[in-house]
DNA sequence: TGATAAACTCACGTATACGTCATGTTTATG
DNA sequence: CATAAACATGACGTATACGTGAGTTTATCA
């Protein structure tokens, strides 16, 4: 059913996600991303989905300007999240009730994602408007003094 | 015309934006807030208009998540839109040419903080976006599967 | 006119978020 | 199979953004 699952080092799942490996080795430290078990050499291995994942993060960071502290908090509502999903995708949810829970448990973690970015965007759109009137004001100004292009 | 100007000191200053003093001293050491000279004491005084630039800048190191130095750019523009309005209230601007021209400088100034806060805000409204459609989902298979209430 | 609070200037300390060696494996390639 | 590139684990270094004294000067109030 998925696809060939291709499997990277951490060098490769850097670059793909616009990082460092030291940076990559600091989140794992701070239970950022997952520190699961390494099979050949002690070589950390990713995949598609920690490439996903990693990108989402840093975005979200940038995005909400959050330390990773804080970053932590939104990384364990997502990884709850993988866990639903892995769950409901592994055949485990063979009946309807226990598809329903695991939907259920999923959706407050997307409420509390969702309340911090609804709340982040109706702040800054406010700020947005105040600049826009006073854009709005100057440039009504500019119309009634006679604004000569050069 | 303008109201009495009430002064205070550094402690009051911080205290009414919700810093500290030790900040305060840092941002002025960066640029952030003007080191202007200090009459008695070498005590620096402050006023409203202080309190409101410094205010809105801890608001907007906030919302945007940005470095002091990055705050710099934007409190330049500021700064720099102040001066203007100084100039605009200070009597000198008698004929309608002036007038316009200083309108005209301070445009590009509210323009570039403008499109860094517009930006940020699309951004995290097509975040928002996303997450409710998430959530969509989710409610929908809720439906269909048979939410029961407990 | 003390004395207590608040402000001043160094100066060093600290948490965060990594960068950068050093030194030793593991993996990939001709 | 040799050798370079990549990874591993420390350990120390660094920029940002202040916190925290130490020692001194200034303001306020009984």
């Amino acid at each position: 059913m998925s696809a060939v699952t291709e499997q990277f080092r951490i060098g490769e799942l850097a670059r793909r996600a616009g990082s460092t490996p030291r940076a990559v080795r600091y989140y794992e430290e701070l239970g950022l991303l997952p520190g699961r078990g390494r099979p050949r050499g002690g070589h950390r291995m990713y995949d598609e989905h920690d490439e996903e994942r990693l990108k989402q993060l840093l975005h979200i960071k940038e995005l909400l300007g959050l330390s990773l502290g804080e970053l932590r908090a939104w990384s364990e509502a997502e990884a709850a999240r993988a866990g639903l999903r892995e769950r409901w995708h592994s055949g485990e949810a063979a009946d309807a009730e226990t598809r329903r829970d695991i939907v259920q448990e999923a959706l407050p973690h997307i409420e509390t994602q969702l309340a911090l970015v609804a709340s982040r965007r109706a702040a800054l759109e406010g700020l947005e408007d105040e600049l826009t009137e006073k854009r709005r004001r100057k440039r009504e100004i500019l119309l009634e003094l006679g604004d000569e292009p050069q």
